[in-house]
RNA sequence: GGGCUCGUAGCUCAGCUGGAUAGAGCACCUCCCUUCUAAGGAGGCGGUCACAGGUUCGAAUCCUGUCGGGCUCACCA
């Protein structure tokens, strides 16, 4: 049991033997460092159910604990806070408990328990990944590997978008404009290759537009009869009627931008246990919109058309079915998450890593889900984002103001190259280990940066000089375990630890405080969907064992009792930051 | 206009269900490398928690309103 529950047990005790009153909760708090003890228990809330003066009872109450639980071995109340006093056995035998076990934290998943559907990504097939995908896919693999350690089971997810006029507009421009260029013959990747034509496509669509506009055309009219777009959507109706020139052409360069994108994923650590294509679950959706006309969530309109009216919710009606019959986004969804259920049946619940933007079609998605009865579609969370801006404002794909997912990792690596180069720390690496090595500095420096961040929050990124490697950054995370591992190496593991015959500095209570948090902030992050919970706890975390480290010798400790425990006391921090990072994606160096 | 969201130090961000004198890093200033990696540590400077009301023993946190930024309200995805 936690030292909390044991507490909570014997307060409400104390406030049942000393008033004959019952309370429901007790509350805790850190000990604020200028106060004498470890725990804090907060008076106030109890005068609802016993009437009297704070400091009286908060030393009755403290008085009674004193005497009655044995790891109690002080207290002082300040206003009405009872500070109280932990004994040093208790954090030593807490720290017997758990200095040797490697996923100290994570919970084992439930196999009776619901599986949770983690969808990230989700890409259009027509343009390489940029850094909103970076923040995107860094959000998506994490609260995935968060719900992991907190017990869940989980499957990482994407549905990719891979038709639709867009596709076509990259196509068209291929064969237009292009000479037969593959990424074999260019050396291109194959991502870049395809967005190179969606770009060029814009470019003479542009064109055509301001010849139609200097004939006489309305700008209006030039964007909706310029040959090239009309041709582009002759292109989609050929696509979807199934001619095998066009659908050809799409298989061989959508396999282009999927081993492109294979790269990028692969580069950024990120993985995914089942695929969809929209252009495999498009029509699904239909089915259950026919259902739902059935069963009455649904209505027709006079043009065929159908919807969803959520008046009654607050909102507004939606449409889910056009007039020709074809499907909209809405549809796709929803025959999409009921699909999802169909292939997983242990599913029951999701996790949609989806820009903030799309706030209100996911409120819509999540009505209509429940309306056509599903149980679990109380379960349906949006995990939405905000947008990383650049200093001169936003990224746009078609303009080329965007940050190339994968140029953003080599210049990472980079960077964290020149500043390894200048420390000159890795003599006997060779170039081999070294490049490796900048890599993983260089993806730490950005995965935090952008996972410390509240997710909700907005992201103004500057790629030139926002990268830090100092203070609550990734690189100096790892150079905390880097260190570590240093002291590791020089020391004997096989030492023996006496227990009884231990004190403990100051600074090492502070770090096994420290390290007794964890699995809570797990459980929290995965509550709260938010990996910055888990960024910012391994920073204070390693500020505690600096902290420790500049002011307690390791190796060289009075006694070889002491040294065995503040090895093992490094050890057991090294191995928190390495599983709390790798819930963030983020590996961790053995040397730096 | 309706809805959602953000506004905390010069800059970038923490602050969990309301709790003690609002915390870090960067930048600026002072110290600390004969000792386990100085990408480090100890300290200083720096705040009307956007603003105004309210709720209560207590508000950065909850409620209302105002101002400012973002997003959204498509037979686009």
């Amino acid at each position: 049991m936690s030292l909390q529950a044991t507490l909570t047990n014997h307060v409400k005790q104390a406030i049942k033997a000393i008033f004959n009153a019952e309370l429901e909760a007790v509350e805790f708090q850190a000990t604020r460092k200028e106060f004498a003890g470890d725990i804090t228990v907060v008076v106030f809330p109890m005068l609802r159910v016993v009437k009297g003066n704070p400091v009286q009872i908060g030393e009755q109450i403290g008085q009674y604990l004193e005497a009655h639980v044995e790891d109690v071995k002080g207290f002082n109340v300040v206003k009405g806070f009872l500070n109280i006093e932990i004994s040093e056995p208790y954090y030593i035998n807490f720290f017997n408990e758990i200095n040797d076990k490697l996923n100290f934290g994570f919970v084992d998943p439930n196999a009776n328990e619901a599986a949770v559907m983690v969808e990230y990504s989700s890409p259009n097939t027509n343009k390489p990944l940029h850094l909103g995908h970076i923040r995107n896919n860094l959000l998506g693999y994490s609260v995935a590997e968060i719900l992991k350690a907190s017990g869940k089971n989980v499957y990482k997810t994407q549905i990719i978008n891979d038709r639709g006029i867009h596709i076509c507009k990259s196509m068209l421009a291929w064969e237009k404009f292009g000479n037969g260029e593959t990424p074999e013959n260019t050396g291109l990747k194959g991502d870049k290759l395809v967005g190179n034509y969606y770009v060029k496509f814009d470019q003479e669509y542009k064109k055509e537009i301001q010849g139609l506009i200097a004939q006489g055309s309305s700008e209006e009219e030039a964007k909706k009869q310029a040959p090239l777009l009309l041709e582009a959507q002759q292109m989609l109706q050929k696509w979807e009627a199934g001619d095998d020139d066009v659908v050809s052409l799409w298989t061989t360069m959508n396999q282009w931008v999927y081993d492109g994108f294979d790269i990028t994923y692969k580069n950024l650590g990120v993985d995914f246990d089942k695929l969809y294509y929209e252009s495999q679950t498009y029509l699904l959706g239909k089915e259950f919109v026919a259902e739902g006309l059935r069963s009455g969530v649904f209505f027709t309109k006079e043009d065929g058309s159908v919807w969803c009216d959520l008046t009654d919710d607050g909102l507004d009606e939606k449409i889910v079915l056009r007039s020709d019959g074809t499907a909209v986004y809405m549809t796709q969804d929803i025959g999409t998450a009921i699909q999802r259920v169909k292939d997983f049946p242990d599913v029951g619940g999701m996790v949609y890593t989806v820009g903030n933007e799309q706030e209100y079609h996911f409120k819509v998605l999540f009505l209509i889900i429940k309306k056509l009865g599903f149980d679990w579609a109380k379960n349906l969370f949006h995990l939405s984002y905000g947008m990383v801006d650049l200093p001169s404002g936003k990224m746009k794909s078609r303009e080329g103001t965007v940050v190339d997912a994968d140029d953003l990792i080599d210049e990472m690596a980079q960077t964290a190259g020149e500043i390894s180069e200048e420390l000159g720390k890795l003599e006997g690496y060779s170039e081999n280990e070294k490049l490796q090595l900048y890599k993983t500095i260089g993806l730490g420096a950005l995965k935090y940066y952008i996972l410390k961040v509240d997710p909700k929050k907005r992201i103004l990124f500057d790629p030139k000089d926002s990268i830090d490697f100092q203070g609550n950054t990734g690189p100096f995370i790892q150079y905390t375990y880097a260190r570590i591992q240093s002291i590791l190496r020089k020391a004997d593991l096989n030492m023996e630890l006496n227990s009884e015959r231990l004190s403990l500095h100051v600074k090492e209570k502070e770090l096994l405080k420290q390290i007794q948090m964890f699995p809570e902030v797990i459980q929290n992050a995965a509550e709260h969907h938010s990996p910055a919970l888990i960024a910012n706890y391994t920073y204070d975390l390693v500020k505690a064992f600096n902290s420790f480290y500049q002011n307690v010798s390791i190796l060289g400790a009075d006694s070889d009792n002491e040294k065995a425990f503040r090895v093992k006391l490094s050890k057991t921090v090294a191995n928190i930051i390495k599983n709390a990072f790798s819930l963030l994606g983020i590996d961790v160096p053995e040397r730096m």
